[in-house]
DNA sequence: CTTTTCACGTACTCTCGGTATGTGAAGGTA
DNA sequence: TACCTTCACATACCGAGAGTACGTGAAAAG
């Protein structure tokens, strides 16, 4: 196939527009920033942000993508390392709450996404990223008949949406020790869905 | 006093403009609606508004504290047919889940606000409403020794972001099967907070 | 009755997302 | 290698909508 020039040109003006765009997202907010200074920054101009995205908003779920790709990927390799499926659900709620404490992915996951491509959208984005994991992990821990039997969707959006408010007050207000007591409180409600009442170590 | 005429007017003029815009951004969302159809709406014009308020922004702001003063209302009243200080907490919960999934209320409180005021500016807002009443209840559970002693504030966060959650995935795709089982799933989180591990019931 | 204040209307500006069109190099074809 | 097509952009422009400057008439003050 040759590895045309053109497709590596296109390739690396697409990489520049999302990665200056979402330096600028995160850093300003969404509504803040406005496309001349995302082609500024990536020393094009919106005739090519135009011919690569379909506008702004496109270019924004481009970003998010990239972002809830990145958390995934960090809550994965968490639970990857353990074996015991129970360390797997607390390694990856653990990971993904330290990655979405950055300022970085916040703003974009977690405060821009739902209000600019609306929350259906958001909520399938985030169901092929992150919470993904989450309900996998769940559902692992109820046919293993460790958790008690109940729905898991209902759970896994509580658990979802508890983390990503902790998230934001945790970056917002936070110190190492709301963090730890973030992870108490959370641990607990993990907990309380087991079959044996048994509290396991929460550190 | 005399109630003057003035203010007797300028008060209609900012209900007017208040109300039509709600209407608007609970059905179109922030970012579709522009100032133009809000004062058509309110039979004003643009000067109006902004004789009463500072902006757009400023404008949506009014919207948002007048929504959330009515689901604080609606978590108060519930909380207060109870005395039990437990009951009072659980039905303060069920309250603001069912008022939450109100798409009137959803788009406005939980996802365009955020975006529009910025995460610190919304939950200070929120926690002079319905987030105030979820950890006044937490804090005299605790007092009263019904809850193990942990940090109040985690918790709250912790529980405020999957009751929003839980709002928004309802209203989105719920059945009244699904309200019940977030119940349950809510429900055996809080319980499990207690000193007594003895499950209460759920309904 | 004069003067000031205030609540609001009118007309304008200006930023910014989006579009229509031009252009030159890459890549296929004879 | 001459020609033609495609593509990845650049340039110039448009329209919508937020925000502003200023005018006005009735209410309140004196």
């Amino acid at each position: 196939m040759a590895a045309t020039t053109r497709a590596l040109q296109r390739e690396r003006t697409r990489r520049a527009l999302v990665g200056h765009a979402r330096r600028l997202f995160a850093e300003h907010g969404y509504a803040e920033v406005g496309l001349a200074q995302v082609v500024a920054a990536a020393s094009v101009t919106k005739g090519a942000l135009y011919h690569q995205f379909d506008g702004k908003a496109d270019l924004f779920r481009a970003v998010l993508e990239e972002v809830q790709a990145e958390v995934a990927a960090a809550v994965a390799d968490a639970a990857e390392a353990h074996d015991d499926p129970w360390l797997r659900l607390t390694a990856g709620c653990r990971a993904f709450l330290t990655a979405s404490t950055d300022p970085r992915v916040q703003r974009i996951m977690l405060v821009d996404g739902p209000a600019i491509l609306g929350w259906d959208t958001w909520r399938s984005m985030d169901e092929a990223g992150s919470a993904r994991h989450l309900a996998e992990a769940l559902t692992a821990l109820a046919d293993a008949g460790v958790l008690r039997p109940q729905p898991i969707a209902p759970l896994a959006h509580l658990l979802s949406g508890a983390m990503n408010e902790a998230a934001l007050w945790l970056a917002s207000s936070g110190t190492d020790r709301d963090l730890e007591d973030v992870w108490t409180a959370l641990s607990g409600m993990l907990d309380s869905l087991r079959t044996d009442t048994a509290t396991r170590g929460g550190r």
